[in-house]
DNA sequence: AACGTTATTGTCAGTTTGACGATAACTCTG
DNA sequence: CAGAGTTATCGTCAAACTGACAATAACGTT
């Protein structure tokens, strides 16, 4: 039997690092947010070969004191300039990538991580560039899929992160970690429908999310017209039966 | 900015192997398989330490040349004895675990993934150990995540793969990959049994199960006792309300 | 004060669910 | 070979849920 054959733990207990390539284990973030009635990414123009000039996704290598998440947070702090402590953000595991052959220059496995930014669904921060990156932005998420325009992998990533956001919308009340801590049934919808391209009937969607949400009592004062909306809180919850996407 | 804090593209450009802790990517495998009524994984006895004598799940190291789903369907086949190419296997990828200290002897990375082994539920296969192995066997999986023995962090492992399967099943026909090409609906909702630990009414099972399978128009023959049951097959497919876990 | 806009509640027909009974098609037993 | 026991499937019925609206109420603006 070959060494490679062997299993891990047998494998550990012979194992020197020199006799076999080097690994790098970097995260990458999808992270979205909702603006102008739509699902926004952030992504960095890369300044640097390969791919030189292209988007990507933000990114960055795992600690030796690290684990996976705890380096998605911080990068996500530094390579974009968001203040965690502040803004409360959503971040959970999505999918890890490992074809050998992802980065030209060495064996790069990344974690991809789904991160959701809270915002008042007008404006969204302004996000500086990482130390390798030319610049840094907010994209329309459906436009960037169409256009297939992503360095490495990361059109797939993105992908993925996407279906893991429309899918959990469904049966759970993720969509409110896109929204401030207090928000209107409205607010929400305007995530569903940015999310998963649809109009919904504003007045199914209420009588079907109300119940999964907590009336704060207040309600919002001197919106442009129309009558004052209740303002709601979320805590991560199931719905069920779920929401369907038509 | 310390080299940690670079982003992954930058740091790779000057990247040198040799200054930095080498880490051991490896997988995981959480094999399910229904027998007798009960949910089974396939578990290893450890013959070497750390936790020697203990429980663990199957797995191995990624080679080189390999991407993690590959190394996942090797391992599958060499750690377990199972014979890929004949017995019908659905795999997916589940979580990545990265805790630095996860395994006390050096850096492990290990790309968990989710493996269902297609049986007539009554017998299994026999599994071989592996190299490493001192046994391996099929164990009842709500009972070992109630003791929580299992060496590492596989319990935690094996709770995320059970979610991710009890989960799954609310929407989508993936149950019917832990049974044979042609199945009856007794047996799918054996497998449904099983797995969330309920009984399900057969009676509405049936109703709501029967439109998103395809009929064969055979029948099953000589079973002790009873009508004979329609066979049906599936293919991977949404099922749309959701079969609500009660 | 009238008007346009918006949030929320109400209505209603059609669908789905959960509980359970009825029927039909087998095997096994005496 | 005639029950008896089992099992698969279909039927029924009230309750819950959905989708498509209409109706009402509560604002800001003109």
């Amino acid at each position: 039997m070959t060494p490679e054959t062997n299993s891990a733990k047998k494998f550990l207990d012979s194992y020197d690092p020199r006799d076999y390539p080097a690994i790098a284990l970097t995260v990458d973030l999808v992270v979205f947010a909702v603006a102008g009635g739509m699902l926004k990414v952030a992504l960095v123009r890369r300044a640097e070969h390969p791919f030189k000039d292209g988007l990507a996704l933000p990114g960055g290598f795992v600690g030796a004191e690290e684990s996976a998440s705890q380096a998605a947070g911080r990068e996500l702090a530094e390579e974009t300039g968001l203040d965690l402590g502040r803004l409360p953000v959503h971040i959970e595991q999505l999918a890890t990538y490992t074809s050998p052959d992802r980065d030209p220059r060495m064996r790069v496995v990344s974690v991809a991580h789904l991160a959701l930014l809270a915002s008042n669904g007008i404006s969204l921060p302004r996000i500086a560039a990482g130390s390798d990156a030319a610049s840094a932005g907010w994209y329309a998420v459906h436009e960037i899929l169409r256009s297939k325009e992503l360095a490495f992998d990361h059109g797939a990533i993105l992908g993925d992160g996407l279906a893991r956001l429309a899918g959990k919308m469904e049966y759970t009340t993720v969509a409110a970690r896109l929204l401030p801590e207090e928000f209107t049934l409205t607010q929400l919808r305007t995530v569903y429908d940015a999310v998963w391209e649809t109009t919904l009937a504003a007045g199914n969607f209420t009588r079907k999310m109300m119940p999964q949400l907590t009336d704060t009592g207040r309600k919002t004062r001197g919106a442009a017209g129309g009558a004052p909306a209740a303002l709601f809180t979320a805590t991560d919850r199931h719905i069920h039966p779920p929401l369907a996407k038509p």
